[in-house]
DNA sequence: TAATAAATTTAGACTTGTCTAAAAAATTAT
DNA sequence: ATAATTTTTTAGACAAGTCTAAATTTATTA
C-alpha cells in the first residue's frame, strides 16, 4: 500500500498541522530527523499520489486521502499503546517506540478485533484519544494547568510533551490521568504552581504546569 | 540490528536446512519468491556479518549466531500466530502473513512480555514448537499419518502442508490440532485412507495423510 | 571424457530513501 | 528598496535491495 517511509511522513504531517495548518519543509525535517533536501524529495513523491497538497515553497496540508490515512496509523499507534499498558503491564513512558514499529502493521482486520479484544478504549495511555475505524474522534477540550487559578480543579487528561523524562517525573509525582487536581497557590515570582492531588502538595515549575493538560 | 531483508533471509535458511543441511541459492530464491543473482548479493553480506558459512557454489550453512537470529524471528512469528488465534479468534489460516509482518518488532522486552501473558505456549496454532527467549524447544517426533495401519491411533499435532486450503479442509473434516485419531481402513488402490475421529468416519487421500502429522 | 545442461555468480542497471553542497526563492533587517 | 539571512529546492552522489542478461562453474549424460 504506502511505504514505511511514506507513512511516516504523513503522520508528521498531521500531528504539525495541529499547531499550523500549513506545514513547513523545515518543521518535517526537525520531526523525522532528517534532512531538508529529503523532505523535498518525498513531498513530490506524496503530493504525485495525491495525498498531500504541495506547491514549491508553500509548505503543505494534507488532503482528505492523506489525512485518512494519517488517522489510520495514528489509531494502529495509540491501540497498540493502550494494550501494552493495559495487557502487557508496560509503563506509560515505555511505550511510544514499540508503537513507532506496530503502527506499520498493515492488517486492518488485526486492528479493529485488537480494538474490540481492549473494548474499544476511547484514550490511549498518554490521554490521546483513538481514531475509530473511520477515523472519527471526540476532541475533548484540554487545557494546560496554568490556565487554572488558585482554588480551581482540573482532572489530568492528558500531556503536550510524551518525552520519557517528562512522564517519568509525572509518575514519580502522581501526576497521572484521571487524577483530580486543585490549584492550592501560584507563586508570583516564577509561576510556578503548588498543587493538591489525593491529600499531598506538590510544587511544579511553569515549564511542567504548561505541558500538564486538564479538562475542568 | 538486521534489516527486514536480512531476517527473511535468515529464517528461510533455517527452514530449508531443516530438509537438506546444505541450502543452495535456488532453493532461497524460490522460497523468497526472488531470483537467484540477488540472492548472491544478500549471501555476501549475511557471510560479510559472519551470519551464515558461504562459500561461492557451495551453497551455505548458519552459523550458531545466525541460527540464535533466526530462532528469535521464528519464536516471534509463532507467539503472534498463537495471540492472533487464542486472543483475537482469528482462524489458523488466516494468521501467517499477519504474522509475517509481526515477526519483525524488535522489542525483545515486548515478546517476553506476551509470552507470559499468554502463559508460556509451547506450541503455535499449527503446531509448531515456540523457541523461549534462549532459542530452545523440544522437537517432539511427528509422523504422517500414512506411517500407521490399520486400527492404529495417533493424536493430530502438526501438518506439513501450510497452506490456506489445506488448513481450510482440514478444519472443515474437524481433522484439527489434539483430535485423537483412528484408522479404520486402508485403500489398497490409491492407499487413501479412512480415519475414525469422534465417532465419524472421514476418508482422506494419500496426498493430505502425508501432510497430516501425529504423535502416537 | 567430452558435450550438454543446470546452477550460480558477475556485470550493469534501476528504485527508494537518504545525504552534502550549491543555487534559487522568500523573508527580515537596515 | 536594497542587503543580509533564512528557507527551500536542485544537482549529484550513495547504500540497500532488486532485476536481466551474460559469463562461469558444477553436475549430468552420452
Ligand atoms: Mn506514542
Ligand atoms: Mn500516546
Ligand atoms: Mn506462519
Ligand atoms: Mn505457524
Amino acid at each position: 500500500m504506502n511505504t514505511l517511509a511514506e507513512e511516516n511522513y504523513l503522520k508528521s504531517i498531521y500531528h504539525l498541522s495541529l499547531n499550523d495548518s500549513n506545514v513547513s519543509t523545515n518543521q518535517i525535517a526537525a520531526a523525522l530527523n532528517t534532512k531538508a533536501a529529503s523532505v523535498t524529495d518525498m513531498l513530490k513523491k506524496l503530493a504525485d499520489k495525491e495525498l498531500i497538497n504541495y506547491e514549491k515553497y508553500q509548505g503543505v496540508t494534507l488532503t482528505s486521502s492523506g489525512e485518512k490515512i494519517a488517522l489510520h496509523i495514528i489509531r494502529k499507534h495509540r491501540l497498540w499503546e493502550y494494550f501494552l499498558v493495559e495487557k502487557l503491564h508496560f509503563k506509560w513512558d515505555e511505550v511510544h517506540d514499540m508503537a513507532e514499529e506496530m503502527e506499520h502493521i498493515s492488517s486492518v482486520e488485526l486492528i479493529d478485533r485488537l480494538d474490540k479484544f481492549m473494548d474499544y478504549p476511547k484514550h490511549d495511555p498518554h490521554g490521546d484519544p483513538i481514531p475509530d475505524r473511520d477515523g472519527n474522534f471526540k476532541k475533548h477540550e484540554l487545557q494546560p494547568i496554568t490556565a487554572l487559578r488558585v482554588n480551581e480543579t482540573g482532572i489530568i487528561s492528558g500531556v503536550r510533551d510524551h518525552s520519557t523524562a517528562f512522564l517519568q517525573y509525572l509518575e514519580k509525582q502522581q501526576l497521572t490521568i484521571g487524577k483530580k487536581i486543585k490549584v492550592t497557590e501560584i507563586i508570583e515570582y516564577d509561576h510556578s504552581m503548588i498543587l493538591e492531588v489525593e491529600q499531598t502538595k506538590i510544587h511544579i515549575s511553569r515549564e511542567a504546569a504548561k505541558n500538564l493538560l486538564i479538562v475542568i
